[in-house]
DNA sequence: GCGATCCTGGCC
DNA sequence: GGCCAGGATCGC
């Protein structure tokens, strides 16, 4: 579900526990632990200071002294935060982090399509599926060069596809690349190796632009998204393709078609995108 | 590179 | 009952 601004949203919204005390972790007998196990990250998780909350593309990043848990959302991932004295109820809490101050972080993902795991270097290098990841589409230092040289080794995959790769460069679902494609006025059927340098460049710019505008708009609420305190966002008002089958376009520049690519819809609008 | 697959829930 | 969903991996 949360795509890079839902996750960036959710951070933000989380920033105040930085500092905080982490009395102790636990987890369910289902949480998607990946490539360790619970009692690692239980141990990882005991008694320590909570010094940083980072993300990494789609994965958030909670640094302790001896380590990170990294935290992937999947499609029905959310953290809700509940101060002392309060408590959540749900059928699909994997994890819960009691801080000694009494707030309480659970983690509940319906689906299970999200993951946890560890890392032990400050880069992330070490777990697996941040080292997987591209260069952060909204870092400032990934430059159209560098975007560029890492989309010419994928010369086959159509436009849609290279925005959802998550190893050339990370932060797109499929909300934001329909978004990007569009204001790039890209045709997300059209093939790498029949792309320009000059409107991969644009693709490069366009990500920037409506990865951006989704964070300026703490994210996507379409149907359940809210960040770490339940607080949705407003960015669905802003999308111009996603969504608008058979509508124009949110700025009335062409008419709103879906086709199914990777076996995912894609909305575009062939006026605009060629 | 592509399709199937993991899983639950909401909506028609 | 069937279809759809904001994701990513795995096997072919």
């Amino acid at each position: 579900m949360p795509e890079l601004p839902e996750v960036e949203t959710i951070r933000l919204s989380l920033k105040f526990l930085e500092g905080r005390e982490i009395q102790k972790t636990s987890f369910s007998n289902l949480a998607p632990i990946e490539t360790t196990n619970r009692r690692n990250l239980r141990k990882l998780l005991q008694n320590t200071q909570l010094q940083n909350l980072d993300r990494k593309g789609k994965y958030l990043m909670f640094r302790t002294a001896k380590g990170s848990l990294v935290l992937h959302l999947g499609m029905s991932g959310k953290l809700d935060y509940a101060p002392a004295g309060e408590s959540r109820q749900d059928k699909h809490i994997h994890m819960r982090i009691d801080f000694s101050d009494g707030g309480k972080l659970y983690y509940i993902d319906a689906r299970r399509f999200g993951t946890l795991s560890l890392s032990r270097t400050s880069d992330g290098q070490d777990n697996p599926f941040l080292d997987r990841l591209g260069p952060d589409y909204i870092d400032e230092n990934f430059s159209e060069e560098a975007f560029l040289t890492r989309c010419r080794r994928h010369p086959g995959l159509n436009l849609k596809a290279l925005a959802l790769h998550q190893g050339i460069a990370a932060g797109l679902g499929n909300i934001y690349a329909c978004e990007t494609l569009y204001y790039a006025e890209l045709d997300p059927r059209r093939r790498v190796e029949k792309t320009s340098d000059q409107a991969l460049k644009k693709l490069h710019r366009a990500a920037r632009r409506a990865l951006n505008l989704g964070i300026q708009h703490g994210g996507s609420s379409l149907r359940d998204y809210v960040d770490g305190l339940g607080n949705r966002g407003v960015m669905k008002n802003f999308l111009q393709v996603y969504g608008r089958e058979g509508q124009t376009t949110l700025d009335g520049r062409g008419q709103v078609q879906r086709i199914t690519q990777q076996a995912r819809s894609t909305w575009f609008s062939p006026q605009v995108q060629k």
